[in-house]
DNA sequence: TCAGGATTTCCTGATT
DNA sequence: TAATCAGGAAATCCTG
């Protein structure tokens, strides 16, 4: 049983329609992705719809989740027709604090009992991995990013989401669909997308997220950033392109345009300059500095929730 | 319908 | 030589 089945059959539409689209789960830029930056044996050959299979159950997305669930229905012929749009509708944090018996209780013993077994697995395959790169790569700011981070509602909240509200003004005002900056604002958007007051329930900026705030939010948020970029200098605000085209084609899926590639997406960096948002570093390649018109990524930002 | 913002696309030339 | 940078110009998409 496919996942649209699955979706079918649990009356799931609605929810999928508003989960995040967030971007390296979605198959089209999935082998470019993946091949650059992972190295999972036990991954399956069909990566390009078990994206979640290769990163911790606790980066999964409400997205992920669902797609786990309905893999495992399909192998335990478990009936997806009794599954309630509210029992799949949670993030990958908000599942990993269930316990065997909550899973037994929102999904039944059969296929409770199975998805415990098999998100335990899950877990301890990716723990050591997760906190060892972590402790490598963002050793000087992941604490302070985690500690004002806070996980997204799960989506079973749906009265969160007005009937008529798109997938892309859900989208766009989530940045991750794993978790939410509090107060990451954007200078010049003005419509209030990232003040805490609009947090929930969600308003959109016309175009959705800035490609500036894109960038930031893969600098700030270590789960969505495999090695694409990292800081050269965390306090002053340069940060460098590790992977450029991958980040490229990453900002192309979020923007539904497969022909995104580094330069264009470079084009788009160098119109920051005149606004201030980014500042020219010279004589460095792939490296950028962000400029006084730009927000949220100072550490002292995020502790203070700024 | 129109204006304006934010890219996107294409281009040429310079630099690494 | 390829990749990247810089920036002009025009096109595109979207919102108010």
């Amino acid at each position: 049983m496919c996942l649209s089945s699955v979706l079918t059959c649990a009356n799931l539409t609605m929810y999928h329609t508003a989960v995040p689209d967030v971007l390296p789960q979605q198959p089209s830029v999935l082998p470019s992705i993946n091949t650059l930056q992972f190295s999972n044996p036990g991954c399956s050959s069909n990566i390009s719809s078990h994206w979640y299979r290769q990163i911790s159950p606790h980066c999964w997305t409400a997205e992920d989740v669902l797609e786990w669930i309905s893999d495992h229905v399909e192998s335990t012929k478990f009936d997806a027709s009794t599954l309630s749009l509210a029992c799949c509708a949670m993030d990958g944090p908000t599942l990993c604090q269930m316990n065997r018996d909550q899973m037994i209780g929102v999904f039944g013993p059969q296929l409770g009992l199975h998805l415990h077994k098999n998100l335990q697995e899950h877990k301890t395959k990716y723990a050591e991995d997760f906190v060892s790169k972590r402790e490598f790569d963002y050793k000087d700011d992941y604490d302070l990013a985690s500690l004002t981070m806070e996980p997204m509602t799960p989506l079973g909240d749906t009265e969160y989401l007005s009937d008529n509200q798109s997938e892309s003004e859900y989208s766009s005002s989530s940045n991750s669909g794993m978790f939410e900056f509090s107060n990451l604002g954007s200078p010049e958007s003005g419509s209030g997308e990232s003040d805490p007051e609009f947090s929930y329930p969600l308003i959109s900026t016309p175009r959705g997220t800035h490609l500036w705030e894109f960038i930031r939010d893969i600098l700030i948020h270590p789960e969505r950033n495999q090695g694409l970029m990292k800081w050269e200098d965390r306090r002053e605000g340069v940060f460098k392109f590790l992977k450029s085209e991958a980040v490229a084609q990453m900002w192309g899926q979020k923007k539904k345009n497969s022909s995104m590639t580094y330069e264009k997406l470079s084009r788009a960096m160098r119109y920051y300059y005149k606004r201030e948002i980014l500042e020219r570093v010279d004589g460095r390649r792939l490296v950028y500095k962000f400029g006084k018109n730009s927000s949220g990524w100072k550490i002292e930002e995020i502790a203070m929730g700024m």
